[in-house]
DNA sequence: AGCACGCCGACT
DNA sequence: GTCGGCGTGCTC
């Protein structure tokens, strides 16, 4: 009889993995590390990863359960993709088991095992290869090339920014990259893979279209949440075992399994959607860039709004900066940014009459518009004039948002939501008032300003049902509507053939925010939105498209730089300030949280953290509740660790974290390795 | 995290 | 008299 002690990797917050007994029949061969194994785990049976082989165990034997079932039908995982779990698990101080086992496919985990060999099966006949129509394979202007060929021909780990405007054609460097590297290394039998990392797959429809045109017979799958439990299986195997030569994925498929991974490509790399902000609070990006260390290979990080993490490695020559400074779109020309001070043209319904007579001009001359409120509902608050009654959520420090459509009142954070009170709940007074506006309002407002024009609205809440919001965008490509109102939702991805006219009605808040952050996001934001009108060059004698910002505060120098699309000098000012301010990415921070029922249980068990570890080099801050302390009944609060030095911040937290684990405390806690909302 | 066991309030 | 609240403890 074979035996032998497996050590295993389990989904469970203990920082160790479990040992079980394998016994084999006479002259089976033994379970190879990588493997997945079912094991019993309490009273449940759950999967994971064989991570070492053992003789022996320091666990009793009276404790010590047998494996159930190795699944040796599929190919181990790599070492390396072993020691990229390692890495992500030490670096943000998260069990080994929680970053290998969740992030593969449930049908991989499950106890029976139909769905794994069918898909095999289904994968051994033949790839699910595609017949799309080739497309033509567009010219590269001169630094499309250089950038192209520079991606390719990189040598070892060769990380570049590439750097352009919306509309420059970062798009067509990737995939000429992508298909010269393919070319490279195409030969059998490791045909060489390729990771496109987008922030959301579903706002970029095109691009795998795009992908898949221009790569015709080669296999190419996404990996997103969205997907089946059953299509999710088949793409996650065909990367694992190399067939699928193009992963196309949301940050999640950073943690696929890629055996032949020659390059990673991380389109609008900037992008908050590449922070996983639950569980494992992973940087995509982050990853990706240490995976192509690991490898050895080129990754490209694309942005024309780079985070100031990028944008610093760019400048200190750590990556190589490849800009593409023209258009690539013909006789394209970048908007024309303007502000309307609102100071001086008092808005009526939040619209100054400005912005007014340009969407006037558009509907007149049959063009699109688009404006942009980052603000979903009808008013973020109500309020009685009588008395001072706001509408704040029961459970949570926030206002209950007025949805008007469906009379109720509605918290962003918790969920909670009832009916609109007729009369001030305090003093019965019948006048109460919406403050603010929202989305709704917004196009309340132009229903009301235009009757004629056909107006429609994106956001979360107008899209809730499955394919509404691509539905909704397939009408105004059509050219059914006129004046389209959105959210964040509305600024990725879409180009707008039509569309001329961007309107911003009120990116102020972003501008005094305490998020040191919030300048960037909202540059990054505007640069994007404006993208939306950009694209195209308005007709022979025609003026350029029109970007234009409401604001109170024409004189900031963030909206000069966006006038003057002037992300070079914005992001070195910035970078100035951080520095000097000793912020990242001139030094590294972690965010210790505590949650519970009462404010101080949180802020005690912080107070203790910040002082039951002696910590040169590391400056702890004080406790602070957050700003929004309660959500949904539960008191938040935070305690702000920094250091010059990030080999210095990870030793501490591991050691700091073990202290904490042992604590007891009636408070929840989580920590999370370079935090961006602060 | 799950999932049990274990003691105290409002209900078929 | 039971269903179920969440406190506490364990998982190879």
């Amino acid at each position: 009889m074979e035996q032998c002690i497996l050590q295993i990797a389990l989904d469970t917050p203990l920082d160790f993995c479990f040992d079980y007994r394998w016994t084999g029949a006479p002259g089976a061969s033994l379970p190879l590390v990588g493997q997945l194994a079912l094991v019993p785990f309490g009273r449940r049976e759950v999967a994971g990863v064989i991570v070492a082989l053992a003789e022996k165990t320091e666990v009793p034997l009276d404790k010590l359960k047998d494996v159930l079932a190795v699944r040796a039908q599929l190919a181990p995982l790599s070492d390396t993709w072993l020691a990229l779990c390692a890495f992500a698990a030490d670096y943000y101080q998260r069990p080994l088991g929680e970053v290998m086992v969740p992030g593969l496919p449930k049908n991989l985990r499950a106890s029976k095992t139909t769905s794994l060999d069918r898909a095999l099966k289904k994968l051994g006949k033949a790839l699910p290869g595609h017949d799309a129509t080739p497309a033509a394979v567009p010219i590269l202007n001169a630094a499309q090339q250089a950038a192209a060929d520079a991606i390719a021909d990189g040598v070892g780990f060769s990380p570049s920014l590439l750097y352009g405007v919306t509309g420059s054609g970062k798009t067509e460097v990737y995939l000429q990259a992508a298909a010269q590297l393919l070319a490279q290394h195409g030969a059998q039998p490791n045909p060489a893979q390729i990771l496109i990392l987008v922030p959301e797959i579903n706002l970029t429809p095109q691009l795998e279209g795009n992908v898949r045109a221009r790569f015709p017979g080669l296999a190419v799958v996404t990996l997103h949440s969205g997907l089946a439990e059953g299509e999710r299986l088949t793409h996650w195997l065909a990367a694992h075992l190399g067939q699928a030569r193009i992963v196309l994925g949301t940050r999640l498929a950073i943690l696929a399994s890629l055996p032949h991974l020659r390059l990673i490509i991380i389109d609008e790399e900037h992008d908050p959607s590449y922070k996983q902000q639950e569980g494992l609070r992973y940087s995509a990006r982050d990853l990706a860039v240490w995976r192509a260390h690991q490898l050895g290979i080129p990754i490209v990080l694309g942005s024309a709004t780079p985070s100031l993490e990028t944008w610093q490695h760019a400048q200190s020559g750590r990556y190589r900066k490849l800009e593409l400074r023209e258009r690539a779109v013909k006789d394209a020309v970048l908007p024309t940014v303007r502000l309307i001070d609102m100071e001086r043209d008092k808005p009526t319904e939040g619209i100054t009459s400005f912005l007014i007579s340009a969407l006037k001009l558009r509907l007149e001359r049959g063009e699109q518009s688009l404006l942009f409120l980052n603000r979903r509902g009808y008013a973020p608050v109500i309020a009685c004039d009588a008395c001072g009654w706001i509408s704040n959520c029961t459970r949570c420090t926030a206002f209950m948002v007025l949805h008007k459509p469906d009379r109720r009142l509605r918290c962003h954070h918790c969920g909670l939501e009832h009916r609109v009170p007729r009369a001030c709940p305090t003093c019965g007074n019948i006048d109460i008032q919406p403050l603010g506006r929202g989305t709704q309002r917004i196009e309340e407002s132009l229903t009301n300003i235009f009757p004629e024009a056909r107006i429609t609205r994106i956001d979360a809440d107008s899209t809730r049902r499955k394919g509404s919001a691509q539905a909704a965008f397939a009408t105004v490509h059509r050219g059914e509507i006129d004046i389209l109102i959105g959210t964040q939702m509305v600024a990725k991805g879409h180009d707008f053939q039509n569309l001329t006219l961007v309107g911003v009605i009120n990116p102020d808040t972003a501008l005094f925010s305490q998020d040191y952050r919030a300048g960037e996001r909202l540059f990054a934001q505007l640069m994007q939105v404006a993208g939306r009108a950009g694209r195209v060059a308005r007709k022979e004698g025609g003026s350029p498209s029109e970007v234009l910002i409401q604001t109170r505060y024409p004189q900031h120098p963030l909206y000069a730089a966006v006038m003057a699309h002037d992300y070079d000098r914005f992001a070195s000012a910035l970078l100035a300030e951080r520095q000097q301010a000793a912020l990242p990415p001139f030094i590294y921070q972690a965010l210790l949280r505590a949650e519970a029922k009462e404010l101080k249980t949180g802020l005690d068990f912080l107070q203790f953290a910040a002082t039951c570890l002696a910590h040169p080099g590391i400056t702890i801050n004080d406790p602070i509740p957050m700003t929004m302390t309660r959500v949904a009944n539960v008191d938040r609060a935070q305690l702000l660790v920094e250091s010059a030095s990030r080999p210095a911040l990870q030793a501490f937290l591991k050691r700091w974290i073990m202290v904490l684990r042992a604590t007891k405390t009636r408070a929840r806690w989580s920590l999370e390795v370079d935090p961006v909302d602060i």
